[in-house]
DNA sequence: CCTGCCGCCTGCGCGC
DNA sequence: TGCGCGCAGGCGGCAG
């Protein structure tokens, strides 16, 4: 589940399972979820075994698991990354990739992914901020967020503005369903010259994305199917909210104008025609 | 430097 | 029914 909204939801879930425990075995059933750990699964697995986890944090689509040891389990969904909690002896799921069993009686922590984009490594000395995601910006929710940083930074940038918003050294956290939602709030197309715009604008641009995650997380977020659930394997409900992503040809909530699904970036871009015309400075 | 495109994977739904 | 195609909340690496 892959934007900042749904996996705050999954660090908030992995909080209760994964705190102050133990790691007695991790178990690696498929070698592409670690490809980023360089040294191999076996290392991995060795690195793990006896460590305590402390409390999960979260930096725009990236989350990790700190250990009492300064390290970390550093992790990304990708497409369609899950975490799952499950009761020790449930039957393996079909997308099973890796397993954390304890020492403790209680269940399993299991990293379930499809498609394999996403994936798990081993971050030394990685518990405050691991230094492989250190050009990733601070995401809208981080407390020293700087809005005046990424205005400056948007400005400065020669391209498109949902480009932008896309790129994690920016801001991060904001993904495809949210950079729609963003820029149909703020009214805006998605080929708008980032240099070409106020600083006022930049700013209101990322006071709907923040606004539009925010009211996201509070419902769970965002889940077209069962690929996008919480540890649980629970739904959000946040895509009764969405006003134009995946809502190709029904009426735009503003002015009833169909709503348009065009080919960007290898994927897709939902705007009204109406609210989100063409700008005049056009960066595609 | 900076920008943007491609490849990485699996599975599902659609049209023929 | 079967098959091929397009499509899917992502990112890193690399070409230009």
């Amino acid at each position: 589940m892959p934007e900042l909204p749904e996996v705050e939801v999954v660090r908030r879930g992995l909080a209760d399972f994964t705190a102050g425990r133990t790691i007695d075995a991790v178990e690696v059933l498929h070698p592409r979820p670690v490809r980023r750990h360089l040294a191999g699964p076996d290392d991995f697995v060795a690195k793990l075994k006896g460590q305590t986890f402390a409390a999960p944090a979260r930096r725009g689509k990236y989350l990790w698991l700190p250990l009492e040891s300064g390290d970390a389990v550093l992790a990304h969904l990708g497409m369609s990354g899950q975490f799952r909690v499950q009761p020790v002896g449930a039957p393996d799921e079909k997308h099973l990739r890796i397993r954390f069993r304890f020492a403790d009686d209680g269940g399993e922590v299991r990293f379930l992914d499809q498609r394999m984009f996403g994936g798990l490594s081993y971050s030394e000395g990685g518990a405050e901020l691991p230094e492989e995601i250190a050009h990733i910006a601070r995401d809208p929710f981080d407390p020293l967020f700087d809005e005046d940083l990424f205005v400056t930074a948007l400005r400065r940038k020669k391209t498109g503005l949902k480009r932008a918003l896309l790129d994690q050294t920016l801001v991060s956290g904001v993904g495809n369903i949210y950079a729609d939602e963003a820029l149909w709030r703020a009214k805006q197309h998605y080929a708008k010259a980032t240099e070409t715009m106020k600083p006022l604008q930049a700013r209101e641009i990322l006071g709907h994305a923040k606004a539009v995650m925010g009211e996201a997380l509070a419902v769970g977020g965002t889940s077209f199917d069962a690929l996008y659930v919480n540890v649980n394997g629970e739904s959000g409900y946040f895509e009764r909210g969405l006003a134009v992503y995946g809502q190709e040809d029904s009426p735009c909530p503003r002015d009833g104008r169909p709503i348009r699904r065009e080919p960007f970036m290898n994927r897709s871009s939902f705007r009204c025609p109406k609210c989100q015309p063409v700008p005049r400075h056009a960066r595609w």
